[in-house]
DNA sequence: GCAATTCGGGACTGATCGGTACAAAACTAT
DNA sequence: ATAGTTTTGTACCGATCAGTCCCGAATTGC
């Protein structure tokens, strides 16, 4: 009856959150999004509306992404191995891509508050909800609500520390450091 | 013998400044910096080369004072004391101006990397140099070098940390309990 | 008051932005 | 084969970007 589509959808958008994640939103034009996509301009509005709209598939999939991987990781690992694994995500070999990209949900917080604060916001949501598997992971190892809460909060202000040296590309090695000290004497305070 | 300069030039960077803070340097389009410096055109090129030169001065100048601040809180505080002051700036009235505004240091260096790296390892610098203040100071403490080392390394962690969210407008309630628990891991591994 | 000089408002530049329109190409159902 | 439908490549759109230019306005020394 019709011609049908000559791309794979999920594959293009991949591609698109691959440079979203590295070059952030504002410096990521159309055409640096076609040409990445290797799609057609109409082929990339009939099948993701925007930017904008292709922005906010991307954020929410790497939120699920990275919440499907933190759940595995505290699945199958005592809480604080499996915290400390999900901290480590992105410290592959330097230089070899996401290594140092930082977190597209942090990126996204700081690059578009005060610019298009419903993006901003919509990051920092998930940002939450990584918190909340945090707290959540905490309280199965029998410490207190009150405690399970505060290092929680203090975990996520430590990724997102981590997130940002990342992405200022500093020496994996001195990454590694930073999340054992961190572990060390959050693990102290347990 | 001719006319005089009709504008302050050291307002109009702070003005720019501000701005740059606030919205990033991408966002901050050259008549959003016009109006805000309220100054012309002309004057703008005239007294500060381009837009990516005003803003290499702005940086500077926003870790120069970052630094003053922290060394002044530094030399009339124990060391804990004053650190802890430092991580508090901005923690003013919800809502009111720079409180959430991060730091500009951390929202350059991911703002602009991948996208203009110049800028990036400038803001990542000066960054690396406040962490050197934190070594500076926790070795006055007494402690031993290797502990200053990872101390500070992790302060920076937290103190990124803290300037994500700020910029994410968490309310600065929460911001200092996170202040508080941080400090009291941190102290407790001392 | 007048000449010399500098400043500043705003028109202008070419490039690029995100987004639209449209026609030719490609495919299927009959 | 052909009619009918949808995709795709590309030309095009107005808006905005950073940056340049020029001329009228303003201020000074004399």
């Amino acid at each position: 009856m019709a011609r049908p589509v000559e791309f794979d959808r999920t594959l293009a958008r991949d591609r698109a959150l691959l440079l979203f994640w590295r070059r952030g939103y504002q410096a990521a034009s159309l055409s640096d999004l076609l040409a990445a996509m290797e799609i057609s301009r109409s082929s990339f509005y009939a099948a993701f509306g925007d930017k904008r709209a292709l922005f906010l598939e991307c954020l929410d999939l790497f939120a699920e992404r990275t919440l499907n991987f933190l759940n595995g990781t505290l699945e199958t690992n005592p809480p604080l191995d499996g915290l400390k694994q999900f901290f480590e995500i992105g410290l592959g070999r330097m230089g070899d891509g996401e290594s140092h990209w930082g977190c597209l949900l942090v990126n996204t917080s700081l690059e578009m508050a005060g610019v298009d604060d419903a993006l901003s916001q919509r990051a920092s949501v998930h940002l939450a909800q990584v918190q909340a598997a945090f707290e959540a992971s905490l309280l199965t190892t029998g410490c207190s609500p009150q405690k399970a809460a505060d290092l929680s909060a203090v975990l996520m202000l430590l990724l997102e520390g981590l997130r940002v040296s990342s992405r200022r590309a500093l020496p994996p090695e001195t990454q590694r450091n930073q999340i054992h000290t961190a572990f060390r004497i959050v693990d102290a305070a347990l």
